[in-house]
DNA sequence: CTGTTAGCGCATTCAT
DNA sequence: ATGAATGCGCTAACAG
């Protein structure tokens, strides 16, 4: 518990500077006038001494904890770990320190993991994806800033940070049908599993409507569902192929099925993009590995951590966030080649 | 800062309960025994006025903090994310909390990142890899718990939960000698970029010892210098070509410059493992995206996670931990054809 | 077994 | 501008 071998309180420096304890705070925090000769007595105690504040004292003292709650859902996935180092960034400089709890992805664990974020007393809190009902996340924000990422709510838009789903789907899909696909499959996922709430349902939409937009009618013997694992986009290929629909491109809703995706297609010997034209979702960075790679041109991820961090921060300070509805644009990797 | 509308205190529990702060104190932490009638009444109050104790206030009166330090090198490195992922599974009905700091492999940084965890009274810490000197590492362990993971420490094995990299890569080797190749290329990385002290160097000692010791004279034009980074393994690939020796197998001291080599041998339309056999090392899970997929057995980082908790955990409870010394073993991801 | 009394180390009034 | 006093909420002796 003691940071070196002696543990020295504000008492010691106050003592050793021949000032009071409070004039030793005032200097520290910086919070009102105090006299150049004091400060510099004061400082060059603290250094000699080598004094660090207590902590707990502080925030017992002061109310405030100097702390960020971050809510994640699954700690290791490369999406919501670019946004956690996005919040490390944008908090670097500051004096606020992230807290991190891991939901999983299973709602009583991801309640229990709130609670505990709330019990430690953080300032404020980002909350990423999760299940976590508006009801639940209005009332911690009645009480303490909170920022919502990569989830769209409906009562409390301005606290969100989040991908335009519906957006990004269709100018993929677009961009395939630009291209000259015309028989575009599509691997989406049942309500059970997505990751929030409705994001890769819009994905689902979004696709249709390039479709229809485009003059053509979506055809439901091209739309395969997953679980959102490798594995399943694996499956979803062998199911695409076992119905004798000819396609020419696939967009996948998220890029761990691209994978499998591309897993399958290699043991069948159909050739990316040569045969099939193969595009993903989220922007894992593993992506650029892939053969051929997938490319992108940013990671927004790491992007929209930054600027849940400064959304909180302005939040804190008492200023309405400059973002106020970031919406990051295309997140898409893409191994396409011209059809026709 | 407060944890909904009203902050309730502990008085105000021992007040419903009719009894004293101290008895209340006892039932919460179990501290000594409490008449059963009390004991009932103090729960019942603490669920119906949803008491939720004031952490900084019980650690500043007990000294504890109930929370680890762990200090990381890399958020968002695969390998370093395992390991977190391991720590978080480890502490999990523990009492304890991880605290994160990064250290972005910058020693000045590191040490900035390891002062806030110690400022924030963390009650035991675990260093993943870095460079802070084995000095302040064992005075910090003299204060209070510690244990390194990823790196081998001289002055105090028995903090350590470190990988076997010369036997790993000695593995690596003498596997691909035994499936028939003769002309095994490595891709290394100078002492500058190299992760902790070492281990990309151990790496490169395991495979000559490996030649030597099945008869062959490492032969340094298959020897190769990359700085960590996937891009690196494309340079040191097209380097390898360049020199005209010819190699039927890559083994490369990391997962990420493997990728790189990947690629670069797909753009020359070397196919991988018909012409070259290609082996990693880490354990990246997105290897298992690759194509062909490299295979492993286990996720060594997020078991040696566990391992650590387990070790800092026992630690703070004095027993000796179980693990002193673990050793994870071959972490190598294989694309391998037999020569000849 | 239980209530009373002191702090833990600091921030913050309130006087001066 | 600065010192003294008070309290943050809880734990840990100390008595009984």
């Amino acid at each position: 518990m003691l940071n070196n071998e002696t543990k020295i309180t504000i008492l010691d420096i106050a003592e050793k500077a021949n000032v009071s304890p409070s004039t030793v705070s005032r200097v520290l925090r910086n919070s009102a006038g105090v006299a150049q000769k004091k400060r510099d007595a004061v400082m060059q105690a603290v250094t000699e001494l080598d004094y660090r504040p207590n902590i707990f004292a502080q925030s017992l003292a002061s109310g405030q904890s100097m702390t960020i709650g971050v809510l994640t859902q699954n700690f290791g996935s490369p999406f919501y770990d670019g946004i956690l180092q996005g919040i490390l960034q944008g908090l670097e400089g500051t004096d606020y320190w992230p807290l991190f709890a891991d939901g999983r992805w299973q709602p009583a664990i991801e309640q229990q993991a709130l609670d505990l974020l709330l019990d430690r007393r953080v300032d404020g809190i980002i909350v990423l994806g999760g299940q976590t009902t508006e009801e639940r996340l209005q009332r911690i924000a009645a009480n303490i800033p909170l920022v919502v990422v990569a989830r769209e709510l409906k009562m409390m838009p301005e606290h969100c940070l989040y991908v335009d789903n519906f957006q990004a789907a269709y100018r993929a899909t677009k961009y395939l049908l630009e291209m000259g696909h015309r028989d575009i499959a599509h691997i989406t996922a049942p309500v059970v599993y997505q990751e929030s709430v409705d994001d890769i349902f819009k994905r689902y939409q979004g696709y249709q409507q390039a479709l229809r937009d485009m003059g053509f009618e979506p055809d439901p013997r091209l739309v395969v569902e997953g679980n959102l694992q490798q594995q399943s986009g694996v499956l979803a290929v062998e199911m695409l192929l076992s119905r004798g629909r000819p396609f020419s491109a696939i967009f996948s809703a998220n890029d761990q099925m691209s994978f499998g995706a591309r897993l399958a297609l290699f043991r069948r010997g159909i050739r990316v993009p040569e045969d099939v034209s193969l595009i993903g979702f989220d922007d894992e960075a593993s992506a650029a590995y892939m053969v051929p790679p997938l490319t992108t041109s940013r990671q927004p991820s790491v992007e929209m951590g930054q600027a849940a961090a400064q959304a909180i921060l302005d939040l804190m300070n008492g200023k309405t966030p400059t973002l106020p509805c970031f919406q990051a644009h295309l997140i898409v990797r893409e191994s396409v080649s011209r059809r026709r």
